[in-house]
DNA sequence: TATGGGGCTGTTATGATGTAACATCTGGCG
DNA sequence: CGCCAGATGTTACATCATAACAGCCCCATA
């Protein structure tokens, strides 16, 4: 896997990442997801939008908006900024994508379709970014809002530190 | 206190934030600390450093890196980009302040001395941003990341949407 | 057919945030 | 004095993100 990971994928994104699955299981499964849900909303997950999703998707390590840009102009000559923001926008208002706050990257959902902030677990070691859905971590911020009065609409959480595989 | 807030302190940062307190006692206080506690470690805040530090606790906001370069430059005229991130830099390896991620700004630490992330409640209405200190949130992010094997460094948690004032 | 509106993309320019690298200063210490 | 470490000055640049307007395409409707 990690073989075929590095030949189809010349990314500095995935150079560390620990991959001892088959990705392209993943990719495919979640472009899958995304035209079923997309479909299902009637919104366009135009050829565009499904490149980008595909890039973010390389690798389970959060890719810059400007990484995407680079792969993207491989296929796409006239990608620009715009080009990208506006498919990382459009993916994260449907749930596709998150954006990692701490690195200023975005991340393909494991959870895509149910609405939700996700909590990561980011190893800086080897960049490997692992999306959690911990439903006692969400009670316990429900309750610290509500404690402060506070109405929460998004609740970000990122711990970063060592991966199981890095702390080894 | 809104009247003197605005009289002493012309920048956008304060302008919509609710202070119901005596502000100048945060900054006092949170001043006094500083000093005692980089005195205690031997290390030095310079009066640069100490500056920074005022204008950071000027509100209760997260204030952006070039709007406190604004502000240092009335008193500071050498003052450019790396006077300030250095100066931030400083501040948050002694834990003096936190840097709000989701929106690249910073802000006063009200828990001083104690190492800790911070969990940041954060009203997208008035920009006011509360530091909490929950066990159980903290415990529960410790259980997360222990269940996934992960060794958790840094907890950064965020919850951003209405303060209980902007709220009612 | 025509027409016009909404959604998507192209294109240019610029704004906002953050850092590299090297120079200079200052105070303490042998 | 001569040197070193830590702090700051200074220039240039890297990285992340958006504003604003132009053009295109589909398709609903007259």
């Amino acid at each position: 896997m990690a073989a075929r990971d590095a030949a189809q994928n010349a990314s500095p994104a995935t150079a560390q990442a620990h991959q001892s699955h088959d990705h392209r299981e993943c990719i495919d499964d979640a472009l899958a997801r995304a035209r079923d849900i997309c479909a299902a909303r009637g919104v366009q997950l135009t050829p565009l939008r499904e490149k980008v999703l595909q890039i973010v998707w390389r690798s389970h390590k959060p890719v810059g908006a400007y990484e995407v840009l680079d792969e993207l102009s491989r296929s796409h000559k006239a990608a620009r900024p715009p080009t990208v923001y506006r498919a990382l926008d459009f993916l994260m208002s449907e749930g596709l994508i998150h954006k990692i706050e701490s690195l200023n990257a975005y991340l393909g959902c494991t959870e895509a379709g149910a609405t939700h902030s996700g909590q990561f677990l980011i190893c800086h070691q080897c960049g490997a970014t692992e999306e959690i859905s911990d439903p006692k971590l969400e009670t316990a911020l429900d309750q610290a809002a509500k404690r402060a009065g506070f109405v929460a609409e998004r609740k970000m959480v990122e711990i970063s530190g060592l991966c199981a595989r890095c702390a080894a």
